[in-house]
DNA sequence: CAATAAAGTGAATATTGATTCATATTATTG
DNA sequence: CAATAATATGAATCAATATTCACTTTATTG
C-alpha cells in the first residue's frame, strides 16, 4: 500500500481551505458581492478555479461562509455590549454601547460592512443576510425584553422594536448618509453615531 | 412620397409602451425583479422578445421605468399625507399619518412593495431604489423640520432621523417581520402599524 | 395599387460566469 | 524508485439571458 493523509496534508488543506475563505472576503471588501466570481476568488488565491470546488461545493457554499465568517465576529461584539459580565450598568447603558459598537464597527468596514448589511445580492445570499440581521435583532429583542422586566423601558413587543432599530442602523449606516452615499460627508462619526443613538434610546425609553 | 406617422399610430405606440411597463410590473408584482426578464415581459404583453427592444433600450432602462411607474404613487400619496392642503394638524399628526399610510400600502402591495423597498436586484437598479428611498427620507426631514420650527418636535438633525425612519420602516415591514419574512404572522397589521407608529413618533418627540 | 416607412418577429448570437473533467502534479509509503 | 491516492489545473462545457438583425407584416399616402 502506499499513501495515507498525513498531519502534514492535513493542515496544508485547512491552510488552503482558510486562504481561500480570506481571499474571497477580500474580493468582497474591495467590490462587493458583486466581485464575488470564482475567478477572482481564484485568481486572489493564486489557485485554478477548479481548486476552489474542491473546497467549497458551489459559489452558494462560498458565499454563506464568506458570509459567516464576515458577520460571526460582528455579531459576537455587539452580544458582549448588550451583556457585559458586569451588570451594574441600566439596559439603556447596555443599549447604548451594542448600538455604538455596531455603528462604530460598521463605519469602520466600510465597503465589507456595506456588503453584510446591505448591498444587493442574489437571492440566495440574501437568505444568509437575513439570519444575519436576525442575529442582530435577537439581541437587541432580549434586551429590550429584560429593559422592559426592570420597568426602564416602556411597554412595547421587543422583537417589533429591535427590529425597527436594525433598520433604522442600516439605513442611517449604509444607506444615503452613510458610506459611499450621496450624502455621506455630511456628518461626522461622532454626530452620526449620537444621532442614531439617541433617535433608538429615546425610541425605547418610558 | 408616401408614409407618415399620424395621431393614430402614435397612440397605438403609447398605447404598446404602456402595455409594456404595465407587463413589466405584473411581473414584478407576481415573481419580484427576479422574474424580470425580457422574454417574461415579452410573453406577458403578447410580443416577440424583439419588440420589446423597439420600446426600451435595454433591459435596464426598462428597470428604470418599471421603478419610477411603480413607486411614483406610493411616494405621492405619502408626500400628501405629509403636507396635507389643510393645515389644522399638527407635525406629530402628520407624521402619524404619512408613517400609517406608507406601512398600509406597502402591507397592501406585498410583493410589489417588497420588490420595490427591499428585493435584492441588481446594482443597476439599486441605484433607482436609493433614489425611491430617498425621496420618502426627503418627505419625512421636510415634516421633521417644521415640527422642530414649531417646537414640536426635540432638537435633531431631519436629515439623520427621516433616513432613520425609512430604515426602521423598510426592515419591520418587509424584513423577517412583514411581508413574507419567517416571523411574519406574529404580528396583525394593526398591531404592526401601531408599534412602528409608536416607535417613531417617541423618537422624534420632545 | 405601388412605394415607403415604421413596427413586429423570433431564431441566431453574444455574454457572463458557474461547473465539470480529463490530465498533470504532488505527497506518502514500502 | 514504484505504486497509489489525493490534490491541482484550466480549457471545455453548460446555462441563462440579454441583445441583434434579416425578414415579415402593417400602416400611410399619392
Amino acid at each position: 500500500m502506499a499513501y495515507r493523509p498525513t498531519e502534514k496534508t492535513e493542515a496544508h488543506k485547512r491552510a488552503r481551505n482558510q486562504s481561500l475563505l480570506d481571499a474571497a472576503i477580500s474580493v468582497v471588501a474591495r467590490g462587493g458581492f458583486q466581485a464575488l466570481t470564482i475567478s477572482a476568488v481564484a485568481d486572489e488565491a493564486n489557485v485554478a478555479t477548479g481548486t476552489v470546488y474542491k473546497y467549497f461545493e458551489s459559489k452558494a457554499h462560498l458565499c454563506t461562509e464568506v458570509f459567516r465568517a464576515g458577520s460571526g465576529r460582528e455579531v459576537e461584539q455587539v452580544q458582549a455590549a448588550a451583556f457585559p459580565k458586569e451588570r451594574n450598568q441600566t439596559c439603556l447603558d447596555r443599549l447604548n454601547d451594542a448600538i455604538t459598537i455596531f455603528a462604530q464597527r460598521a463605519l469602520a468596514g466600510h465597503r465589507l460592512a456595506y456588503a453584510l448589511i446591505a448591498e444587493p445580492v442574489d437571492p440566495m445570499v440574501e437568505a444568509e443576510r437575513l439570519k444575519y440581521r436576525h442575529a442582530y435583532a435577537g439581541i437587541f429583542s432580549s434586551l429590550i425584553e429584560e429593559g422592559i422586566e426592570k420597568h426602564e423601558f416602556a411597554e412595547q413587543d421587543p422583537v417589533l422594536v429591535a427590529a425597527a432599530i436594525v433598520g433604522a442602523l442600516a439605513e442611517t449606516l449604509v444607506g444615503p448618509l452613510g458610506i459611499g452615499g450621496p450624502a455621506s460627508g455630511k456628518f461626522d462619526e461622532r454626530a452620526l453615531i449620537d444621532g442614531i443613538t439617541t433617535f433608538c434610546l429615546k425610541a425605547v425609553r418610558i
